[in-house]
DNA sequence: TTGCTCCTCACGTCACGTGAGGTGGC
DNA sequence: TTGCTCCTCACGTCACGTGAGGTGGC
């Protein structure tokens, strides 16, 4: 039996990080005397062993949890590592990524990227029949929606896609309702059919990325108030030309609309 | 002038974190009104899409507040921006290394690690004259002190390096003094001279890496209990064998002597 | 006894997200 | 008015480190 110094010496964990691994369930004393005094055994010492190691391997207390559990034999042990080693590969790949990405920007520096100046009109939206499907989560998530969605609708779809967006400012748990214009009514338990009121709007037209589209919404807003408009939700954004459903194609070239409905006062 | 919902659409960036940027003073509003309402305006645009850029390289939120105030030109940027990537692929490098070592791990799996089995020795240590250095810190460090000693003490060295341990537990910021043995007196600012006494003391020799010298300590705890002996501090750790100051060499045949003063009583 | 080791809180970390509870303006 | 946007706390996150304050055994 060893106190908590002695072990903390024979282990190389801390006292402190001992204390933790309690708490956490992960090395826990063999037993505590009255004087609730922690006493670890040869058990807790190779359980420690193995803590350590996982934990020089930047395996989280979860992770490791979740090896305890799971990992009778070596062979499990070894599949395991393969397991992060992939993770760790993963994260790698995503540096690599970012490394680029700084890299362009370094490059692009100069040329600044083109920022296509339209204008923000205002036009009449005619009412139309939509399928839709609402969500609430991150805007990228609508790609999942759309794909489920082109497959279902095949040749009723009349139109381009669009999202209808019940937030005002940018969200990362917003309330999306992906729409389509259909010809004919379809239902489904996920995929609702209804019809999209006719409205006045400020519209503009955004060309390229996603990632700069907020410039977009900044050229209606100041819009809207330089010629003290009233504008209210949801806003929309139809995506008049944007990825394939398996190539993404050249962001540059994507068009996107941006709707906001006109609220009259009179 | 924007308020806090639409200046979040505009810049793709959620309420909660304009607040907490606000807070952290690295985007201000231009103006609160008598209400609390935040205000901003075109230069906290500015600012915005710069930090956002920012955090989409992964900069923090103190690196951020780092480059505001440092970049005047985009010459500055650049180059905080080529820093940064040198940061990232440093991380890069780390995690490299860290797949090499569950690679190595998982080969070595079946082999294992060649135990020396070494034996747990009572001996007398006689009294020496040492140089020495203390200070707390991790167990790493002592490699500079050793440098600096080996440095200025030259032909004066009259033995191997050995560091005194003042805490019984294993820790990252230990209390240690770098010794070693010399001929004659000798005096700096840094480093002081004086005699380590005579001791009599329960030894063991670790062959190996200093990953694994944790075992080497549970050799001689074991020892202690079994036979019913107290010891005390500090300890020692005597580097008969370790690397060098250019080259590493091999560390399994690194050779590490512990040693702990035994504590007599009658 | 004093000094040591041990114990249990409680707080801080990083960059916000997630409520709760409340106010101001249309 | 109701409903909306805004506000300010306060708590949680991850794996401990860093005290503070207190007890038990030699």
């Amino acid at each position: 039996m060893y106190k908590i110094g002695e072990f903390s010496k024979i282990t190389g964990i801390t006292v402190k990080a001992l204390r933790y691994y309690d708490k956490e369930n992960i090395i826990c004393p063999a037993n505590r005397d009255e004087s609730s005094y922690r006493f670890y055994n040869e058990d807790s010492y190779k359980r420690a062993l193995m803590v350590k190691q996982l934990r020089t391997y930047d395996f989280s207390i979860s992770e490791i949890k979740d090896v305890i559990k799971m990992c009778v034999s070596d062979y499990d042990f070894n599949y395991v590592l393969s397991e992060k080693i992939s993770l760790i590969e993963a994260e790698i790949n995503e540096k690599r990524k970012l490394v680029d990405k700084i890299k362009d920007a370094k490059k692009l520096k100069s040329e600044e990227k083109v920022m296509h100046d339209n204008r923000v009109i205002i036009k009449d939206i005619p009412s139309m029949k939509v399928a839709s499907m609402k969500y609430q989560g991150r805007y990228e998530e609508c790609g999942n929606y759309i794909s489920q969605m082109t497959k279902k609708l095949g040749g009723k779809i009349a139109g381009s896609f669009m999202n209808l967006y019940y937030d005002l400012d940018y969200n990362e748990n917003a309330n999306v309702e992906v729409c389509v214009p259909i010809k004919k009514e379809y239902n489904d338990k996920d995929i609702q059919c209804r019809q999209v009121g006719a409205i006045k709007a400020v519209t503009y037209i955004h060309q390229g990325g996603y990632d700069t589209i907020s410039q977009a919404y900044k050229k209606i807003f100041d819009f809207v108030k330089e010629n003290d408009i009233e504008i209210g939700l949801p806003s929309r954004e139809v995506y008049h030309k944007g990825p394939g459903m398996i190539f993404k194609g050249n962001p540059n070239r994507y068009v996107t609309e941006i709707i906001y409905p006109i609220i009259e006062n009179d």
